[in-house]
DNA sequence: TTATCATGGTCCATTTACGAATCAAAAGGT
DNA sequence: ACCTTTTGATTCGTAAATGGACCATGATAA
């Protein structure tokens, strides 16, 4: 017998998701947009819009957000800075912090 | 020979998931975690972290979130209002909305 | 009311994502 | 310098996501 995964999912995560499907969602009804139309644009099937506007997890987060792009729904609102620009102050910051993540061997002297 | 789907995406939605990947990775080493240690409280496995990291479009979004609100990095700031209060004024908004879209079949006689 | 179209859900076939194992290289502590 | 561990990048088998077709119901325009 197959065995399945089952993940568990934060409280948060779910209301999110949830949320912006949601967005998306109105954002298509206040568009005047069928569902159809709508997954035809972002090259979807209905059926994996449907999913997606319900705030299903499992969808490709590649393809909520072209949807949610289509719709003028927009994670990181890029009104004052650019992405790209936040692109950059991320890598950045990247090369900043040490590049591998590493434990003390043993305990230190600052514990007491 | 089988069919492969290609999908397209928007300058827009691939750069939001590279900054949320560059994000999470930034938040993870601030945190002082191992990948494979922010992988196991994920429950994910360490080259699946990896790609999320790197911005892979194809990752699904419930684990991307996921990750993400571990180490911090949360999408809708819940600061004043919260998530739930969100989901519900969608909802209200939805329940306004028309349940269907629809084209009227005609030229209307608002057109001059 | 009636005809038309949007929506919701299910089923199946196929493609795809994911986990696990592995290896090489780089990095950091001591 | 050495040794340990993190990281990056493969490969492969399996479970899951997706598309397409279908049907039933609901909603809206005429």
């Amino acid at each position: 017998m197959p065995k399945t995964v089952t993940r568990t999912y934060s409280r948060y995560s779910r209301e999110a998701i949830s949320l912006l499907g949601g967005l998306i969602r109105t954002a298509r009804k206040e568009r005047k947009l069928s569902a159809q139309e709508l997954a035809d644009r972002a090259g979807v099937s209905r059926g994996l819009l449907q999913r997606i506007e319900k705030g299903d997890l499992k969808c490709s987060i590649g393809v909520v957000f072209e949807v949610a792009t289509i719709v003028g729904v927009n994670l990181f609102d890029a009104e004052k800075t650019t992405l790209t620009k936040h692109l950059r102050q991320t890598e950045d910051k990247l090369t900043l912090l040490p590049k591998s993540v590493r434990k003390p061997a043993k305990a230190v002297d600052d514990d007491f």
